[in-house]
RNA sequence: GUCCCCGUAGCUCAGUUGGAUAGAGCAACUGCCUUCUAAGCAGUAGGUCAGAGGUUCGAGUCCUCUCGGGGAUGCCA
C-alpha cells in the first residue's frame, strides 16, 4: 500500500457481502466470470485442494495483447505449485471447464499457463444491457449498502483565505466522498473549524489592529513596522493581509470611533473568524463543494466536552503525571515520544481540543472515520489514534490520509509564496483563472503520495490538448452525434443481444471491455482511498471514442449515422450511448461537468 | 538518530492485492479537415524503471542494503 494512511483494509467492506445486508445488485461481469473461474478450480478435477490457496490470488485480468484475447487469468500458475503439477496441464483443465461457461466463447492456454478467454456475445450484451438499465448509477453499489463513514477535508483555519493547497484538499476529499458513495458508503462530509485558542486571538488582535487602523483610532508610537513584521501595541501582528484590510474598513462603515474602541478583544476575534469563514464557504463554493457539517472548537469548549475527554484520558490510565506536566501515552501507537495534554502552567495543550472533537465524531457513531490532513502533519496521526484510544474507543476506525504540496507553475517557473507576506496563492484566484472543472481535475489527476506541480499555462488552455477539454469534448460529441442520430431517426438499439452481435470491430470490442471496467475502478478506488484513478479512466475512454470518431474519418463504413446498415447504425448509437453515459458517470465522481455541446470561442481558434 | 513518502521517457506523473512486448499528458518531428464538432486522430522519436543483492515459473511491483529528494519528530498550532 503506498499511501501514508493506516488500516485501509478496514475501510474496504465492499465486495464483501454483508449478512444482514441484501445484494445490492447483481454482480458486473468481472465478478461472475471471477466466481466461475474459482468454481471451475475448486473442482477436483481442476485443482480441488488447492483452490483456496487460488482464492485471493486468481483473477481475470485485462489483456494487454489483443492476441491474448479479452481477458486472462493466471489462476492455473497460482494453482500448479501447491499441487505439484505442470501449470500447462492444469491450464488445460480450467480451460476445459471455462469453455462451458455461458460469457465465454472461447478459452485458450498460452505460454508459462495463462487461460486467455473472449467473451461471449452474451457476455457484449450484458455490458450494454447493464449501462442502460443503470444509467447514471451504473457502476455504482446500492446507496448505503456499505459502512458509513465521517469525512474530514480541508478545515482550514479561519484566519485568512484558502490557498492553492486547500484547493487539493477540497477537491480530493469531495470527490473521494462521491467515489465512497458510488462503493455504497454513507458519507458525511464535515469542516472542523479551529476557531479557539491563541490562534483566534491572534486573529482578534490583526483585526482590531485593522479596525483601529481604518476608524482612525491609532495613537503615535502604537505601530512599528520594519517591512518584515507589523507590531500593535508591542505585539506582532500575526495576520497582516490585505483581506483584513477590507474586512475591516466594511465593518468600521457604519461605526464611530468610541464603539470600535469599545468592543473587547474577543469580539474582534468573532467578528474576523465569521467573515473568514463566510470567505471559505464562498471558495469552496466556487470550487462546488459544499459541507454537510461544520463543527466549531469554540462551541465544543463551550459544552464542556473538551474538559470531559480530559477526564476520560486520565480515568483510563492513558495519562501520567511528570515534570509538573501531564502526559498521553502516544508511544503506544507509533509516537517517538510521548506528547504533554496540559502544560506545567495548566494551560491544555492543541491536542485536547482535537481529541475531544474525535470523541464527539465517534459519538455519532460511524462506521469509520476518515480525515485528510496536510503531509506537514504527519505527526497527528499517533496522537490522534492514542487520544481516540484513551477514551475509550477504537482508534482502529480513524484513516489519515496525508495529502501533499502543490505548487503553481506559471509560465514554466514555480510561483514563490510567503504566508508571512501575506501573498500567498489564493484558491479564488486559481479558480476563476482555471475554471472549476479544470482545477478539479488536476488537482485529482495525482497520486495524494507526490507533490505536484499545478501548471496554469496548461490548466487554461482551451485551444491545445488539455485533458480535461479532451473528455468533456468527447462527451459532447457524443451528444452531438445522438442530436444527429435523432433527425436521422437513427436511435439506439434496444435489443442489448442484437447489437453486441453487431459491434464486432477490435475498437468496439476494446470499448466495450474499457466500459465493463468501470465499476472496478470504482470499488478499486474506494479501496485504496485514491482518486487519481478516475480521471485516468476516463482519459482513457475519451482516447478510444476520438479514435473511434476519427477512423470514420478516412473510412465511411466506421459511421455511426449512415454505415449504410441500419441495424449497425443502431448498434453503435447503443454504444455511443454507453460510452457517453461511462463518461458522465465518471466526470461525476470528480465534480467536473459533463457539457452537452462545446462551442469554440472565435478567440481560441485563432 | 528514528519513522513515513518519493526516485519510471526531455518535463509532470500513472502503472489494478507479482503477470505476457513498461504507459499517459505536455514538449519535439511527420502526416490527416468537401463528411456525425480537427478542443480531434495516426505515425516517429524518446527508458541501465536511482543502484546492488535476494525471493520464484515470472519483479517497476515483494524483502534486505546503499545512494539521492521531501516530510514528521515543541510543555507551538
Amino acid at each position: 500500500m503506498a499511501h501514508t494512511h493506516c488500516d485501509v483494509d478496514a475501510l474496504s467492506t465492499h465486495g464483501r457481502a454483508t449478512p444482514f445486508l441484501p445484494r445490492r445488485r447483481m454482480p458486473h461481469l468481472k465478478e461472475q466470470l471471477n466466481g466461475a473461474l474459482l468454481a471451475a478450480v475448486r473442482l477436483d478435477a481442476v485443482a480441488g485442494a488447492a483452490a483456496p490457496l487460488a482464492a485471493d490470488r486468481a483473477v481475470f485480468g485485462p489483456t494487454k495483447n489483443p492476441a491474448h484475447g479479452d481477458l486472462a487469468t493466471n489462476a492455473a500458475m497460482v494453482v500448479a505449485k501447491p499441487l505439484g503439477k505442470n501449470p500447462a496441464e492444469v491450464a488445460e483443465k480450467l480451460a476445459g471447464q471455462l469453455r462451458a461457461h455461458p460469457l465465454i466463447e472461447s478459452a485458450e492456454v498460452a505460454k508459462p499457463g495463462f487461460v486467455n478467454i473472449r467473451l461471449s456475445t452474451k457476455a457484449f450484451a450484458s455490458i450494454l444491457q447493464d449501462i442502460v438499465e443503470r444509467a447514471s448509477t451504473y457502476g455504482h453499489m446500492t446507496p448505503n449498502s456499505a459502512g458509513s463513514i465521517l469525512l474530514e477535508f480541508v478545515s482550514a483555519n479561519p484566519t485568512g483565505p484558502m490557498h492553492i493547497g486547500h484547493c487539493r484538499h477540497a477537491a480530493t476529499g469531495d470527490s473521494l466522498c462521491r467515489i465512497l458513495q458510488a462503493a455504497g458508503h454513507k458519507v458525511g462530509k464535515e469542516f472542523y473549524i479551529n476557531d479557539a485558542g491563541v490562534q483566534l486571538e491572534a486573529l482578534g488582535r490583526s483585526f482590531r489592529f485593522r479596525c483601529f487602523e481604518a476608524v482612525g483610532l491609532l495613537g503615535p508610537g502604537d505601530v512599528q513596522d520594519d517591512g518584515e513584521k507589523i507590531t500593535f501595541q508591542g505585539e506582532t501582528i500575526s495576520y497582516p493581509g490585505d483581506y483584513l484590510k477590507a474586512f475591516a474598513e466594511d465593518f468600521v462603515a457604519n461605526k464611530c470611533k468610541e464603539e470600535i474602541g469599545g468592543l473587547t478583544p474577543s469580539q474582534f476575534a468573532w467578528e474576523a473568524r465569521n467573515r473568514n469563514l463566510q470567505l471559505i464557504v464562498h471558495d469552496l463554493a466556487a470550487m462546488g463543494v459544499a459541507f454537510d457539517n461544520y463543527v466549531s472548537e469554540q462551541a465544543l469548549r463551550d459544552s464542556g466536552a473538551v474538559e470531559r475527554a480530559l477526564d476520560a484520558l486520565t480515568k483510563n490510565g492513558m495519562t501520567y503525571e511528570k515534570d509538573g506536566a501531564l502526559w498521553l501515552r502516544t508511544q503506544d501507537f507509533g509516537d517517538n515520544e510521548d506528547r504533554v495534554l496540559r502544560k506545567k502552567d495548566g494551560a491544555l495543550t492543541y491536542m485536547v481540543p482535537d481529541i475531544a472533537y474525535h470523541l464527539d465524531k465517534y459519538q455519532r457513531h460511524f462506521d469509520q472515520y476518515l480525515n485528510i490532513f496536510g503531509a506537514d502533519h504527519g505527526g497527528y496521526p499517533p496522537r490522534l489514534r492514542a487520544g481516540i484510544a484513551g477514551v475509550g474507543e477504537d482508534e482502529k476506525k480513524l484513516t489519515v490520509l496525508l495529502l501533499r504540496l502543490v505548487f503553481l507553475i506559471k509560465h514554466g517557473h514555480r510561483v514563490k509564496f510567503s504566508k508571512r507576506a501575506g501573498n500567498f496563492v489564493a484558491l479564488s484566484d486559481v479558480v476563476e483563472e482555471a475554471g472549476a472543472d479544470a482545477t478539479r481535475w488536476f488537482m485529482l489527476c495525482r497520486s495524494i503520495d507526490s507533490e505536484f506541480e499545478f501548471d496554469m499555462d496548461l490548466a487554461t488552455q482551451h485551444t491545445s490538448q488539455n485533458p480535461v477539454f479532451k473528455v468533456q469534448y468527447a462527451h459532447a460529441r457524443i451528444c452531438s452525434l445522438t442530436q444527429k442520430g435523432l433527425e436521422a431517426h437513427i436511435l439506439p438499439s434496444t435489443d442489448a443481444t442484437v447489437a453486441a452481435a453487431l459491434l464486432t470491430a477490435p475498437i468496439e470490442r476494446e470499448m466495450l471491455l474499457y466500459i465493463a471496467q468501470f465499476p472496478e475502478m470504482i470499488e478499486r478506488s474506494a479501496k485504496e482511498l485514491s482518486v487519481h484513478n478516475v480521471p485516468a479512466y476516463v482519459l482513457g475512454l475519451a482516447d478510444l471514442w476520438n479514435r473511434y470518431w476519427t477512423m470514420a474519418k478516412t473510412d465511411d463504413s466506421f459511421r455511426v449515422i449512415n454505415s449504410g446498415n441500419r441495424d449497425l447504425s443502431q448498434a453503435r448509437m447503443l454504444l455511443a450511448n454507453c460510452v457517453r453515459q461511462t463518461l458522465a458517470n465518471g466526470l461525476s465522481l470528480m465534480g467536473i461537468t459533463a457539457p452537452q455541446r462545446m462551442e469554440r470561442d472565435e478567440e481560441d481558434a485563432s
